[in-house]
DNA sequence: CCACCTCCGTACGGGACCGTATGGTCCGAC
DNA sequence: GTCGGACCATACGGTCCCGTACGGAGGTGG
């Protein structure tokens, strides 16, 4: 049997961490999944602690980032927010791995990786309302409540997706609603 | 030692549910938490799988119904919008059981509480939204966006307190944005 | 070809929790 | 006062996961 490295140690693990949420990222499951033992993880890590660690890094690298860098690909501040709120509503799945780690922000290994993510990202949509003439601390606010409707909507298509069914009129909405004046 | 009841051993559970979410709803710790034993858990319920579903039932129950009822108290529908999110912002601790629920809403358990739960604040919340003077169509897109910001605030207290610090300002933008004219 | 390092399998002990079996205690009914 | 049922403690076996110890395979440099 192959050799396995530090990757695909964190690669099966962030899939497990989209089932079964932080829980699910267990040496022993994943040893199973990979067709190898708990030697092989044991190796590459220390104990189940860094190899969590080490996964939700990753996430954070390659998952965040690659969205703010989709959503820069359009020029036009309003039709990034247009393009970032679709990628939300757009399927469950993409956000799966998103809801087990906010799930966790308890998990002292988690919470400082949320809060960075949290940061990083409000920052971004804060830059962006700024782009669309509002105030700084105006657009502060409106970046927090843009977050949250985000949040709330990556819980909801998952707790009750036919709660936003109507999805493209949801999303006119978001977007009127969230850059309206006075 | 004193005889528990069925109330006791939910009690119990809801506290351990708002500290440790659904996994520390465990049937030994619990027992140590009351000063009892296993066998008093296995009396009362046929399984942990129960002892978790009748506590999810009660806090379904007690809890839910009682911030609709106090924002009934008040009979401006603003007000009341305003109240439902202010008790929100309020504290931390107050959401904790609802964000530990919505973690593990894909346990086959907490599923369907999730489901009632959330069709039953929406559909509140689209009264509200009627109330003030919308369509029935734009009321229920509004509610469902009150609703993800609900979600998501909540989330955000407890992931990232110094994002929502402005508690106030944040509120008032809020309402102002939700209830937003065309 | 051998010494060595990397990587992994195997085997073990331990802890947390589940659920069952069984016997004991208390208390009201009669 | 004893009998039956409600309630609980104790003790046990089983599962799943953690982490450690150790030896063996495979490649690589000398």
């Amino acid at each position: 049997m192959a050799r396995r490295t530090r990757d695909d140690w964190t690669g099966v693990a962030l899939r497990a961490l989209a089932e079964g949420g932080v829980a699910a990222v267990a040496v022993e499951p994943l040893a199973a999944r990979l067709g190898a033992t708990k030697g092989s993880a044991y190796w590459h890590f220390p104990n189940r602690e860094a190899l969590l660690k080490a996964t939700l890094e990753r996430w954070e690298r390659e998952h965040t980032e690659a969205v703010i860098e989709l959503v820069e690909s359009v020029s036009e501040p309003l039709a990034k927010l247009r393009l970032l709120f679709a990628k939300v509503l757009e399927n469950a799945g993409h956000s799966a791995v998103e809801l087990a780690v906010l799930a966790a922000e308890d998990d002292p290994v988690v919470a400082p990786v949320v809060a960075r993510v949290t940061e990083r990202r409000i920052g971004y949509l804060r830059e962006l309302f700024v782009l669309l003439g509002f105030d700084a601390d105006v657009a502060r606010r409106r970046a927090v409540l843009a977050y949250s409707i985000y949040l709330g909507q990556a819980q909801l298509l998952s707790a009750a997706p036919d709660v936003v069914a109507a999805r493209r009129l949801l999303l006119e909405e978001t977007l009127a609603v969230v850059t309206s004046r006075g």
